[in-house]
DNA sequence: AGCGGTTTCGAAAGCGGTTTCGATTTTTTT
DNA sequence: AAAAAAATCGAAACCGCTTTCGAAACCGCT
């Protein structure tokens, strides 16, 4: 900037006026700046932009891990906002760790982001840090991960409702009893997908149905999986808490003989790139994986940019049934809900 | 820290001094000072260090894709190394979009990173931008998309030796009749895949062998893999340049009634986390993702830190052979090479 | 007491911008 | 032609931190 000056036999001042373009400046030192600045290829330095204005346009991103499609698709949806407007994204993945996790919020806190978009690890349960945060007023939005006690904004997916919706399709289709393999039971998400199975098998009265946790990986689903059918052999559904547990429960069931959708079905929750690779396809709950990034960075900027800050909201968002060849097909199809915000 | 300074009567410089250790403040100051910091929970503000040192310890990325496993574990990598040296990443995913990875790219540059490391989209051919920015000395690494021109140092796999060993494994365990399924031509890694597949075949004077390109996705891959075994229905070994093509080619084969490896073998390159999920699980090689993204930290620190940048490198890591049941089974089994850096 | 040497500290400049405010010039009005 | 108003510019302060450099205080020693 300072070349620009001296180059053009002005101020500093001015030529910061005139790149924003303020009333304060003529056409003519106007044009004159504007061209030198696209020869140059001169942009002004953010961190003394972020100095001054006390804002750095950088948004912090946690996620549980980055190699998924789910939080693939949500980091889209927010590039996608987010830069519209101006600002940065700065991702970290916590691995499912929680100290790591704390470890990234702190350093992200530390970059002085203007605000932070979480999908919380599984075992988190510490949240002094970021009810000590929200306390001074600092913006965060929760994405997937949603939690009871934290008062900030939340971008969720249907849980409960995506949880009967697959439970009915299994009822639907023909399977009597049912079991779900439940995700850890801490986590929220997991919590009201299995309220949502429990609730609709008494809702059918079914003659029977049972739950079982696991992690969220294959390893410890395929033997959730294992131990569950051999304790009950009479299963003939299973729905999974996402497709990875149901890729376990897939291989758990094809390894002790049963034949797949015939003696029984199972459904997953996720719909990850490789769930329709599978053998059989995966029937599945797809979710609105970039509006919910679109959703939470444009919520975020709001307590950004606003000063009054609205009461936190929740939004909730509807999954999508994706039937294919893991469950049987059903007599009466299943009406299949539109993405809504 | 001006808190910090008035809070204990002294001056902003010796706050400043004391939570550096600078030899010149008093134990005790020092002691008091670090006591209320930790008390305060104070972290001082980067972009004001950032603006002093003209560094931002910041690190731009650029990758294609995030949900992704092998960028993933690199970016795992990256993190491991790039956060115990105390700096941070910015991550961006270009989406194979040349237009989206200039604005990634100048959008890092303009936030001040200190150094680029980079996985360019397959179609990047301009490449005019990056050769200003290294000749004006900026430090960038290129990782897996290598590139002959840049002359910057570039983290890639073996694919030449990959594609050797692959094609190797399919000629031991039977095949006379190879087909490889090239990703885009102008991409550095498929030309080194096809060139030791071409290269190999030639060693063994197999009677025939084709190779036709297709894109690093499966809708592609299907297309081409179909077309390719109808005209050649002899072919009894494919070696795919991506697991993703191998799916594609999977699927076909499958689709032709053909079984998978009795009637053909199909080997892949990556190992993507569904790959082992697949049926029959896909053969495939493996790629020190992890230890690549470590090594493209390394390297591009050194470049930050040291005056005196030496000659651009280039690091080229050994792929892993992962047999699985998409092959048949060798008579002799293959020697599986160590991975070395 | 006077001297050099060591510690310990703070004032000030600077990093690269932005913005306020007063000065100067130009234009308009009377 | 003088006064008022508007347009245009630059000096300076500031954002929060680091570092240089000089001042002050303290030390032991002759």
């Amino acid at each position: 900037m300072c070349d620009i000056a001296q180059q053009l036999g002005i101020s500093v001042s001015t030529v910061s006026k005139a790149m924003k373009g303020s009333y304060d400046v003529s056409q003519a030192t106007q044009k004159r700046v504007m061209e030198l600045v696209r020869k140059l290829d001169y942009e002004p330095n953010r961190h003394a932009q972020s100095l001054y204005h006390k804002r750095s346009y950088t948004i912090g991103v946690v996620v549980p891990e980055l190699d998924n499609n789910f939080f693939g698709a949500i980091i889209r949806g927010m590039e996608n906002i987010a830069y519209k407007k101006g600002y940065n994204l700065m991702i970290c993945q916590s691995s499912e760790s929680t100290d790591r996790e704390l470890s990234d919020i702190r350093n992200l806190i530390n970059n002085q982001v203007d605000g932070l978009v979480l999908a919380l690890a599984s075992e988190t349960e510490d949240l002094r840090y970021l009810e000590k945060l929200l306390k001074r007023g600092f913006p965060i939005v929760l994405i997937d991960r949603g939690n009871e006690e934290l008062s900030a904004p939340q971008i969720l997916v249907d849980d409960f409702g995506g949880a009967v919706e697959a439970t009915e399709h299994l009822i639907r289709s023909g399977c009597q009893r049912l079991a779900h393999l439940a995700g850890p039971p801490q986590l929220y998400n997991a919590q009201k997908r299995q309220e949502g199975f429990e609730e609709t098998c008494r809702k059918h009265s079914l003659p029977q149905y049972t739950t079982r946790h696991c992690a969220f990986n294959m390893e410890d689903s395929f033997q959730a999986a294992r131990q569950l059918l051999e304790e009950n052999e009479s299963i003939d559904g299973v729905f999974a808490a996402s497709d990875r547990i149901a890729i376990g429960a897939m291989t758990a069931a094809k390894e002790m003989g049963k034949k797949i959708p015939e003696d029984i079905s199972i459904i997953g929750f996720s719909d990850l790139k490789y769930s329709k690779l599978l053998e059989p396809s995966l029937t599945t709950l797809a979710q609105p994986a970039v509006e919910m990034g679109k959703k939470a960075i444009q919520e975020l900027l709001q307590h950004i940019e606003d000063e009054n800050r609205p009461e936190p909201k929740k939004y909730v968002f509807k999954t999508k049934l994706v039937i294919r060849k893991s469950t049987r097909s059903c007599p009466v199809p299943s009406d299949v809900p539109e993405l809504t915000s």
